[in-house]
DNA sequence: TTTTGCTTTATAAACGATTCAACAGGATAA
DNA sequence: TTATCCTGTTGAATCGTTTATAAAGCAAAA
């Protein structure tokens, strides 16, 4: 990789000429400007991004914290974060903190030294089952911007990015009460965590409001066996008739689960879950489900990341953003 | 954040002195060490990553370049290569060419200024297509080291890790003959990129091998509607009794597809698939899948280059990695 | 007393870039 | 002739580290 001082020498000019001439300075001579960009060009000269770096004291790079990356929803944020990154000009360190409390705070430690100008992340099972929270705090103390998406922590100070999951859940059970659905059954296995308790609320208050039914919770531990969880569900009670996913797992094993029982969907069982489109496409039926727009939701945490990278000093309030779900009606419902 | 200097001047000594107490030097007296180690301590100094990179001329951070998060083995791969990465103590910066030849070139141009000291990367879809090498070749010239997995172009050369795709499907398919299997179809969505092809390959050789049997392939292009396209050759072809999927998708449809049209799998037809553990819990009856373990691929990749990185000066001959894939037999198979 | 050697600390250069301040040297004004 | 003003270029500081070299202070040896 060239540098200025190698420029400089061969051109027989010193070095803030060559850096002044590449920069159009209104300094330098016409006949030079074109000799020190002629021989740029040449040499292919990029001017060192870790130089940069250290003399504006700003890496235009983000650091991502991502609990899981096979989960779809997470992916495609983080697909978002980074258009929205790249489109400015930003790069993403991504971390996986694995659902792990220990690793979520070592990559906000590691990646604390300069490494990045803030963080976009969502918090780690781990971290919300434990309510810890301090690391972040700490970490925005140091200066460092944090914006949360999806599972965020209402006691620290920062923006958020988040999906309407009770209004979600709620006008999804909804939609099925409407339907004539008398037996509607909440699965979810993703109760452990903030977003996962938002559904079942959601579901909850949907089916309390109405008089004449009741709530059914099926809840799935990670270790357990997915399938059988949910065979054991239709063998033990033949009245469901709907059910509301809170995972897209749930959703596509619910529906090729009452398949096989020979239940006609939607005709005998309606089911509706969040999911994404190629989630749907993985169901027949097509599962109808609850979009998330998962890559708006990473578009718009770094969008706000980066405004408030580049307008420290001027303080703003923290902003939530809430980017509403839709219900994207397929075959899995009358 | 804290800097040698800052903690210089609060001690009344030199930064030199700070600096080397930090790093255990043994020219510093044992009070001094023990007074800046504190204070160190106090206001939790961490070295300056960016200024480091500039000193050593080394970032530890490694380039990443995948074409597509959104698909399984890929991300799991991300996985593999992020966890590996942190265990040496290596960032990653991730790129998402999104199958697109411009976007990789970009990314490439992008990184190679200093911010990475290498690449990991599978191939776009469109580069591959057009063939397009010259820019791999270009950033090896500049000094920057590159490892490619999965969609690999042969004529570049660098370290490589890739997956015995044409053994796998040559497996496969014969395991469907010995099964008895007279009617075996060759489903595809990814037939434009190097390892779809070579999956198709593995399959025709295998049957052709066999005199008694025809290749049927249906390729499925990236527009198609992925689910039709599987139920026409359903209804055109009622003979069929097993399938080997090129990707997870064409797997799960296919099973999903036969059932719905009354057939009993595995009694009336196998399917085989390309595909992760919970692609195949999302099928009923369980998928029966090739599996690539992408974690280890991913895991592979970052050790290459890793040690290539710290290596240079060595210039060891480029190796290529095999990960074998393995069979993992559920319940769509006999 | 001078020399030598040791321990401890300080100074300075380097990494690659930007930028403020300084300075030639010629043209113009006084 | 001398002061002033441009124009084009250079030198030096800076960002935060590390490290080679210098130096200071003191004790022991000559």
């Amino acid at each position: 990789m060239v540098t200025l001082k190698q420029l400089a020498k061969e051109l027989n000019v010193s070095i803030s000429t060559v850096s002044k001439a590449l920069n159009n300075s209104e300094e330098i001579g016409e006949d030079t400007v074109r000799r020190v960009k002629e021989l740029a060009k040449l040499y292919n000269y990029r001017p060192n991004k870790v130089a940069l770096s250290l003399k504006n004291n700003k890496t235009r790079t983000i650091g991502v914290i991502i609990p899981n990356i096979l989960n779809r929803f997470l992916a495609k944020v983080l697909f978002g974060i980074e258009s929205e990154a790249t489109k400015q000009g930003y790069n993403i360190i991504t971390c996986i903190s694995n659902e792990s409390l220990q690793k979520e705070k070592e990559s906000l430690q590691l990646l604390a030294n300069g490494s990045v100008d803030g963080f976009i992340l969502s918090i780690a099972k781990e971290s919300q089952i434990n309510n810890e929270v301090e690391h972040f705090k700490r970490t925005i103390k140091q200066g460092l911007p944090i914006v949360m998406f999806d599972r965020v922590a209402h006691d620290v100070l920062c923006d958020k990015v988040i999906v309407d999951d009770f209004d979600a859940t709620y006008n999804a059970t909804k939609n099925l009460i409407d339907e004539g659905r008398k037996h509607i059954v909440f699965v979810s296995n993703i109760n452990d965590i903030s977003v996962g308790k938002l559904r079942e609320r959601g579901y909850n208050k949907a089916i309390l409001e109405n008089g004449n039914l009741e709530p059914l919770v099926l809840k799935i531990k990670n270790k357990e066996d997915h399938q059988k969880k949910i065979k054991s569900l239709f063998k033990k009670n033949k009245t469901i008739d709907a059910i509301v996913a809170a995972d897209s797992s749930s959703g596509i094993i619910a529906i090729n689960t009452a398949v096989s029982f020979g239940l006609k969907v939607p005709k005998d069982i309606s089911v509706i879950g969040f999911a994404s489109k190629s989630d749907s496409n993985h169901t027949l039926p097509k599962l109808t489900t609850i979009r998330q727009h998962a890559k708006a939701i990473g578009a718009h945490a770094a969008e706000l990341l980066i405004k408030r990278i580049e307008n420290t000093g001027l303080e703003e309030d923290v902003k939530t953003k809430i980017v509403k779900t839709s219900l994207v009606k397929n075959e899995s419902t009358l």
